[in-house]
DNA sequence: TAGTACTTTCAATTATTTTTGAAAGTTAAG
DNA sequence: CTTAACTTTCAAAAATAATTGAAAGTACTA
């Protein structure tokens, strides 16, 4: 497989938004070249495409799979795994949404719930614990949001966006 | 100043979030810090608190000051500058929201816009076409409904919230 | 059971980002 | 103008994260 210049554009700049938001350069390389494969890919065909190693590529591959943004494919008579990505732009947002959810909103949350409870309702505590319960408050209804965001179809999202004009 | 057990627990935590964030530990730390001060701080009490160089603290409270989650004061009679936190979680939220959407929202649909324009429509490029006209129209809405809620109150959020239960 | 075709792991390397601290810059007071 | 009190810069060092590739592991086939 050979990439077209534009192609080879839309993966450079997935890759680099990919960075931008805390998501590592190849993982967001090998979606976007799976996004706009039209047949599921090998691990080979994606080393050779991407120029990157086989470790880098499975490892970074099977994250996409763990984070449900692409799937592994058997096609009979191969004996190699072939992998192809979901390519429903609010599949995509939503199983990206529910991931961040889990790993980075639900500790917050945890966090913040022990560190109320175990700190002293002093004076010397009052800035903290002002602060604590604002922010647990705030992160509980970001996380409900998303929580429905991640239950929801397309439509919901669209009929949010009419409601607030 | 001395930090007890407590508040150092969570800078701590802040910082840790921070990273998860793509924030890195020392802005999201300082952040912390003067989240839960009393009173404007300077670079050497911040230096000192946290155990961080000067060059190391200059930059990140600036870079606090450039995201508008901190602003400098000057306190009569002391030469020193001072900085101290917005505390409201919503102006937190909206200033954070504001700068992610400037810095990396925006430019990636620019560049889709870009790649949209000077690709060629053809039986190649069908699979790019679909996913860039599909994540440019994303982006473009979840553009919006940043816009919007940088531009809100507290109340629309809860109003939101309470609408699509 | 042995051989082959693949996938996975992980220690070492390389790349990137953050942090330091000394030097240069700035500002205000005398 | 000079000095003192502070802030800012930036090259080098340290810390962290990503990547490689060879070796180990697995599973299918004959």
């Amino acid at each position: 497989m050979n990439l077209t210049e534009h192609q080879q554009k839309f993966i450079h700049t997935w890759g680099t938004l990919g960075t931008n938001w805390g998501i590592n350069k190849t993982m967001a390389q090998l979606h976007a070249l799976l996004l706009i494969s039209e047949k599921a890919m090998s691990t080979e065909e994606m080393m050779d495409v991407l120029q990157i190693s086989r470790g880098n590529t499975n490892m970074n591959v099977r994250a996409l799979v763990e984070w449900g943004l692409a799937s592994k494919e058997m096609i009979s008579g191969d004996r190699k795994d072939f992998y192809s990505a979901k390519k429903d732009i609010w599949v995509i947002a939503r199983q990206i949404a529910q991931q961040r959810r889990k790993r980075e909103l639900e500790p917050v949350i945890a966090a913040l719930m022990e560190l109320k409870k175990e700190t002293p309702k002093d004076a010397e505590h009052l800035e903290l614990l002002d602060r604590v319960n604002d922010l647990e408050d705030f992160s509980i209804k970001v996380d409900s949001m998303l929580e429905k965001f991640v239950k929801s179809d397309e439509n919901w999202f669209y009929k949010v966006l009419l409601k607030l004009v």
